[in-house]
DNA sequence: ATGATTCTGGAAATCGTTTACAATTTCAAT
DNA sequence: ATTGAAATTGTAAACGATTTCCAGAATCAT
């Protein structure tokens, strides 16, 4: 592999003028710029971006970290991110923590030890609360679960308004009874929790606990909890899943009691994926606008890399409510 | 940030005894490794990875390049190799190339930028047919996507053998008529092809070409090349589409024509996804052991860093084929 | 023509490690 | 007591770029 002193010994110039005409192009003559510039086609030569970072004391590495890039929403984040990352010439370095704050640290950690450029983060409820505490030392850009009280970039969904929209679509189309199936390890579902019971409560009814399940983020714990509900003496006639994960659970509930959506139980949920549109009925949810969350969250970070100093910025998305037939008029 | 030089000086030794006692511990008195320890810890020494990769020319990063991450398949394979990488501390870094050939070139170039200890690359059928030519520089993994006559580690499904049993799956439930759904860019959708073809063949039928499509592996693209086989004079009586994107636009275009899976047409796929087992009546399809491939991949990555002149590998998983309503008997 | 600026481009320091080599110490064996 | 091998530790040279500082040349205003 050829080097900058390679480069020089063959353009006849010092190894500093190599990387000035390859940096900024400053201070250079345009024919001794030609020169240089021949003797790098010629050598084929490209830098060592570990012995550029190293002395200037930056990456052009971006760092995400996730709880499961399974979750499809994670999923298109991801893609978003790589993409606008890409454009601006960085790469990304992908991490699953599995709503574990041990892993979370870690990850933080091992981003600082790599000296990424910055991180884009989901964290659990638990690292959020004593985010303020870690000092982590890079450029940081929260997406999809807040935290309070810090002074930090945020690209978030207006979770309370999307649940709020959701809930009420239920109740103005006959929906008495409505259970809800939420994440326990983020801040999200709590806040989509909220918006069920501000709806709730504003056409005066109220959430039944037994119709309510805090739990895992996963498929089987949605499944597993739906059942619960299901099985109640009086079971709720809708439910309102507050990610995919837990809607796949509750459909496979609801199939597996011999339930029929929307007679017998209307199920709406958060997240456009792929299966959502081509169950039968289709199913009624809030889709999140994660093309621009990824791009969004990025853009963000980049400019914080480029000027530590500027404000915060905490960016609010509203949800799109689609409506399908999941969630029919009684 | 504290370096390696304010630990030598706290701890009253030199750079390279603080550098021993962290690498190896070999040839370190035992007091003085515990002098070392603790300056370590009272200094919250962390080292720079960047300088550590320059001089020792290794680096524990390994790129991951895919078409688009949000296949499920490759969110899958990414999830299995992030976690195995994990555990031996590598990080992992992700690319999407859009099945385009330049894209691929250039993210090869930028992991070589990077000093990556390796690759593990799905290709295009173009990329894979010149390979060798690009003279790759660094270990690299193939998966999901065979190339020929190349020396190189891979783990691959047996397409054809999957493919054979699927469509021979068909056959034996009564259907004659059978379409194909296949991806054009890579080589899997071919050697998924050749199975289908085979099996046919093999009971005296032969594919039809009308019922026939090599399409971009997309939903919409398998949306529009399933409405066209659809809309034939003599459709066919049941499809196979050899990946989830595939299956998931021909499921859309059958229910677009009011058809009933599998009264009167049957459709087949590959890969397990959420969804396979949610629409009804469920799919019948190939699931690939994605965990294994995964993380065979990164085994065998990982082994061919720490040793360079090991013989090459190709690993040939089979598919489970999972046997459900979409395909019952006629 | 002169002094003051501005441009160019080289020498050398630097980023934070690892590691080859050499120097020193230790210690068992003669 | 002497010797030599093995173990321990330090010195200094890498790794491959960027960047500071500075000198010399070119340009400009007076």
């Amino acid at each position: 592999m050829a080097s900058i002193k390679d480069v020089a010994k063959a353009a006849g110039v010092s190894t500093a003028t190599v990387s000035r005409v390859l940096s900024n192009g400053a201070h250079v003559r345009p024919e001794v710029r030609e020169r240089v510039m021949e003797a790098v086609a010629q050598l084929a030569y490209r830098p060592n971006l570990l012995a550029r970072s190293l002395r200037s004391q930056q990456t052009n590495t971006i760092g995400l970290i996730v709880s499961d890039i399974r979750n499809p929403f994670f999923t298109a984040i991801s893609r978003a991110v790589e993409d606008t990352a890409y454009e601006q010439g960085f790469s990304l370095v992908l991490c699953n923590t599995d709503e574990n704050p041990e892993k979370e640290a870690i990850y933080l950690n091992l981003m600082q030890d790599e000296n990424v450029a910055g991180v884009i983060f989901s964290p659990t409820r638990q690292t959020a609360a004593n985010f303020t505490a870690l000092k982590v030392t890079f450029p940081t850009v929260i997406v999809d679960r807040s935290i309070q009280d810090a002074d930090v970039d945020m690209v978030l969904l207006d979770n309370v308004d999307a649940a709020y929209r959701l809930t009420t679509h239920l109740i103005e189309n006959g929906y008495q009874r409505i259970g809800a199936l939420c994440g326990e390890t983020s801040s999200t579902g709590r806040e989509r929790y909220k918006g069920f019971e501000k709806a709730l409560r504003a056409h005066e009814l109220s959430p039944i606990a037994d119709h309510v399940k805090f739990v895992q983020p996963k498929i089987e714990a949605g499944y597993a909890a739906a059942l619960k509900i299901l099985n109640t003496a009086h079971p709720p006639d809708a439910l309102l899943a507050t990610n995919s994960l837990l809607a796949a659970g509750a459909l496979q509930a609801i199939r597996e009691r011999n339930l029929t959506i929307p007679d017998d139980i209307a199920l709406v949920a958060f997240d456009e994926t792929t299966w959502a549109s081509l169950v039968q009925p289709p199913l009624t949810l809030i889709a999140q606008p994660t093309n621009e969350i990824g791009k969004t969250a990025t853009e963000l970070l980049l400019q914080r890399v480029a000027d530590p100093n500027r404000p915060t910025r905490q960016v609010i998305l509203k949800g799109q409510l689609l409506v399908r037939g999941s969630s029919a008029p009684r």
